[in-house]
DNA sequence: AAAATCATCCCTCTTTCGAGGGAGATATAA
DNA sequence: TTATATCTCCCTCGAAAGAGGGATGATTTT
């Protein structure tokens, strides 16, 4: 079980001070080491692909491109790769795409050190890897219903504080349709207006603001 | 200009992988140290109490007591405590709020340790410390209208999804008065609707999800 | 003492929302 | 092929929302 090379990880956060507690905590293993350091998910395709890490440490929420995507990017040219999502909320959004995207595991960013390292451990050797509450979460209440991409849209309008009708003319739709993807949008979330179903898709990390 | 005892520092975020890079950081430069780490609010209050560091370096959104709270609460004990705030978003009111809480600074959590290095002994010497885009926005635009208490939980309460009938019966007044705050709100927020003024209070860290 | 700010209440009126129906087209899965 | 899901369009109607006025009492500031 013991391995001669070490895990070579590569890191892709945002936060400055985020990726210097990443490398600080991961260089205290030795059968670890950071190769490479990405600020945007674009930069850790583009990394991912020069340096061929055996893993990637990334955090769901980034400017450029945001990790699920780059997480897609990444495993569409190498399928092989390992993927370990990092995030500082766990909506159930965000958690089931990086995991549909390709990542294998997924850890909350509160974690505390020996929480993070067994999971690089895990996800390296191949291994899936989720915190129980969140699996546990998956399971049972087999997660909420999903919203379909042009509803999204329709969300991502209607936080920008648009009334139906300019949200069909940003769509180039009518607003009677406009309206009924407000009226499934709202029946899927379980809300009783569109104030309220932004803010719960906000919190679900359904749409960004 | 030398200093033959280092600056003592507390840390105080919720965020281990924070923790361990802000220490790690620090403790690059030999006239620092961290003395000790709260996880919260509360905690970071109690340590400021028992260690009496010479500098706070302080996340403002935290569990069980925000970092505005925190402050405020340090310096009415102890009027000379050094305060860095430290933050993800740049909201406005976070910003206004903490410095009228007592703290000397600011700081950007992407912000390179560069950055943060040169903030940490410019507080720690009794000087004030902003980004320069932050100090360029609060003068030149004088910040932007404050909102007054009351306008701030009707907010909380439209985020909610409440009717503004709701709203006023949660706040026990009319509907009239209700509508009166939200027409104020807008004005203030310069929005279109009930939707966009959470949206953008929520931008400017005037409300929490 | 006068001015501003805040919180409250009131009324009208037009526009928008949201509920509740029905229906057709396409594409994919069973 | 029959479902199932998505996206689209349509209609009605009552209930909210939001714009526009006016007004009062209590504080605080000037």
């Amino acid at each position: 079980m013991k391995r001669e090379k070490p895990i070579r990880i590569l890191i892709a956060d945002d936060h400055y001070i985020v990726r210097i507690g990443l490398v600080a905590l991961v260089n205290t293993e030795p059968d670890m080491e950071v190769i490479a350091e990405a600020a945007d998910g674009a930069q850790a395709v583009e990394f991912f692909g020069q340096f061929q890490p055996d893993l990637v440490l990334m955090d769901s929420r980034m400017p450029m491109k945001n990790g699920v995507e780059a997480v897609r990017e990444i495993r569409k040219k190498n399928p092989a790769a390992r993927v370990l999502m990092l995030t500082a909320y766990d909506g159930d959004h965000d958690i089931t795409r990086a995991l549909a995207a390709g990542a294998q595991g997924y850890v909350l960013k509160n974690s505390t050190g020996d929480k993070l390292i067994p999971a690089i451990r895990a996800v390296a050797a191949g291994q899936k890897w989720l915190p129980q509450e969140v699996a546990g979460r998956l399971a049972s209440r087999k997660s909420f219903e999903q919203l379909t991409p042009r509803e999204i849209q329709v969300l991502n309008e209607m936080a920008k504080g648009l009334a139906n009708k300019e949200i069909a003319d940003a769509l180039k739709i009518t607003e009677y349709t406009a309206k009924d993807h407000l009226k499934s949008i709202m029946a899927k979330l379980r809300v009783a207006d569109r104030t309220e179903a932004v803010t719960v898709a906000i919190q679900r990390g359904i749409i960004q603001l």
